[in-house]
DNA sequence: GCTCGATTTTGAACATAGTTCATTTTTTGA
DNA sequence: TCAAAAAATGAACTATGTTCAAAATCGAGC
């Protein structure tokens, strides 16, 4: 069916996909998940109400495409931070970068745990091998702090301490619960870090 | 409908708001947040579409007073099971009840923080109260866990102690990646919760 | 460069939401 | 008993995502 006859038709195709998820992803960093309406999308792309279905099955699909590029972002942000890191920061690095990037694009990183998918449906496999990715990244520094644990092990407390991380960005940004004053919050996540690292510490000499 | 005519007009009104709690309460418990339609609402409290809004401001409102109803029970649960605890063991058994809670629960758990306002909104002081009643609870065994702190120091941590679980839990039960199963998450919980308070401890001997 | 079938694009129409308000019904008080 | 006040009603309005018959465009064969 999707035979590439000739420039212009998958062409123009691929153009409009890019310019629909442009201003998605516009959208959604200016006015949250619940700013995104089919109709200001199809203008923004130069594009008729229903050219958004030729192109994307529904809005939550190109909700998904947006995610996967918030989730590459911050992944990138990441990498960066923990490049130029010594190890036994790592732990606190990773935590702060987390932060960071949720403090610089809000609505962007809350859309990444806002949306559902209607009842029923499972998200495609390219957006799970893009969620898959950034816990992939946290694996490996985690391995040069818990030494002598299996790699499953490891990658699944990778999660649970991102886990516990991102509960207290999100609730620590979310104004809803009461705001929590930046420089609380900056203090409360380095304790947190902190004291975690203290704890593994302790473990790991138990297996001594 | 021959009522008792001694019934006054605020008695209805009453009884409607309480009709309409419930009504929400069984949907969104059911059906989650999204299965909270204003049409069906109507119908299972036997009123027509317009009476919900000579009840409630709007949905919004409902779907607070319904949010305050189910942080109640999470209280309770709590308070039960901090009960017949022994004071090292109250950071597990929070943890536990609350991951317990979450799972007994979930569409109305979520429901809690699915929720959002529209944009400027604040939430109604009475909400507010009912949220903090929960951290407060949660202060009073830390305060145990915690000597030689100050209270608004405690309080901050309970905060984020509370946020880490809650991340841990929150994502732990979302299917949308990679559900975790139920055992690793028990574990992982009971890990980082072991790890947090041997960091505690080193963190207190470290001020003696 | 023209023609006509295939493909793409369009936007009116549809389905389903929350909310409003003129109208109807019920209650109240004299 | 009845008229004014209050409450309840549900059709109508706005706003949303989605569909699909029709129009516009494209392209291969001549």
């Amino acid at each position: 069916m999707n035979e590439k006859t000739t420039e212009t038709g998958s062409d123009r195709r691929t153009q409009l996909r890019e310019r629909l998820i442009e201003a998605a992803q516009e959208a959604i960093a200016s006015q949250g998940l619940a700013g995104l309406k089919a109709r200001d999308l199809a203008t923004a792309a130069g594009c008729a109400l229903g050219g958004i279905y030729t192109a994307f099955d529904d809005l939550d699909e190109l909700v998904l495409r947006v995610n996967a590029r918030t989730l590459a972002r911050l992944e990138i942000a990441l990498d960066r931070a923990l490049g130029d890191a010594e190890a036994e920061q790592a732990l606190q690095v990773m935590a702060r970068t987390y932060l960071n990037f949720a403090r610089a694009e809000e609505p962007s990183w809350r859309a990444l745990f806002e949306h559902r998918l209607p009842p029923g449906a499972a998200p495609p496999q390219w957006y799970v091998d893009a969620r898959n990715r950034l816990f992939n990244r946290l694996d490996a520094p985690l391995s040069r702090l818990l030494p002598g644990t299996g790699h499953l092990a490891r990658a699944a407390f990778a999660r649970t301490l991102f886990s516990a991380v991102h509960g207290v960005v999100s609730l620590g940004l979310e104004e809803k619960i009461a705001e929590t004053p930046p420089k609380l919050l900056d203090e409360q996540l380095e304790k947190l870090i902190r004291i975690l690292a203290d704890g593994l510490m302790m473990e790991s000499a138990r297996l001594i």
